[in-house]
DNA sequence: CAGAATCCTCTTTGATACTG
DNA sequence: CAGTATCAAAGAGGATTCTG
C-alpha cells in the first residue's frame, strides 16, 4: 500500500514498489488468454466446461492456469459447490468487470481497423 | 475483404476470414510488449534507441521483432533517414492512437486498482 | 467435472557477435 | 545507429494420467 507522508509527498521507497506492481499486473494482464478469458465471462457466471468451450483453442492447462491467476489478483471469483461431481463456478468481480470493458473497446478496435491492417499486411509483404 | 452479396448477407467463407483474422490480430497486439510500445511512443516521434530506454526491460531483439509487426499491421510507420549513422524514426498511425487510447485506459484501470489487486493477492497466498 | 501433476515438445527470449 | 543472425537457456504450452 503507497502511503502518504504527513509533507503530502509519498516515499520513494513505496513509489517504487507501486510502479513494478503496476508492470506486474500490466505484464499478468496483457496477455491474449488472460484478456478472452475475462471476454468470455462478461457478465455470466460459467463454469469452467462451459468457459473451455467459451474460449476458442485454449487447453485445459492454459485455462487452469490463467483462472488462477485471475482469482488471485481479484478479477474474479471461484465459486465451488460441494457436490458430487463438483460444480465450479467463475464470474467477474467489480475490478474484472472494469477492466473487460476496455477489452471490450480493444474488440471493437480490431472489428473497425480490420480493413486497414489486413491492406496493410500486404503492402509490408510485398 | 469481407463482401456483401447482393441478398445483403454474408458469405460464410468470408466471415470466416474475418473471424480468423480478427483473432490473428487480437494475438498479435494482446500482448505486454506491443501494448507498452504502443504506449510508449504516444504522439512522438522516437528514434529506436529512446524507444529502448522508454521501454523498461525490453531487449533489443524484443524491440525489433514488435516494431516490424506492428509495422506489419499499420499501427506504426518506419521512416529511414538514409545518413551515416542511419537515422530511423516511429510514429504510430491513425489506427495505432486509436489503439492506443485504449491502452491508456488499461493503465489507467491498472493504477485505479492497485490496492485492490495487492489486497487480494495477499488474501489468495494466504 | 474440475484440476493437479508429470513429461515432453516447441517457441520465445536474451546474449553475443557481425554488417551497412 | 539500427538491424540481422545465431546459439543456448528458459518458459509456454499440449497431451496424458490420476484424484476427489
Amino acid at each position: 500500500m503507497v502511503t502518504k507522508q504527513v509533507n503530502g509527498a509519498y516515499d520513494d521507497a513505496d513509489l517504487r514498489r507501486a510502479d513494478s506492481l503496476a508492470r506486474e499486473i500490466f505484464s499478468d494482464v496483457a496477455n491474449k488468454w488472460a484478456l478472452l478469458i475475462i471476454e468470455a465471462v462478461g457478465e455470466r457466471t460459467l463454469r469452467f466446461t462451459e468457459l473451455r468451450n467459451a474460449v476458442e483453442g485454449i487447453s485445459h492447462k492454459m485455462l487452469t492456469q490463467n483462472l488462477r491467476m485471475l482469482e488471485r489478483n481479484g478479477l474474479l471469483v471461484r465459486t465451488v459447490y460441494p457436490t458430487v461431481p463438483p460444480r465450479v463456478e467463475y464470474s467477474l468481480t467489480e475490478p474484472g468487470q472494469a477492466l473487460r470493458k476496455t477489452v471490450d473497446v480493444m474488440c471493437d478496435w480490431t472489428q473497425r481497423h480490420l480493413g486497414h491492417i489486413e491492406a496493410a499486411r500486404h503492402r509490408f509483404d510485398a
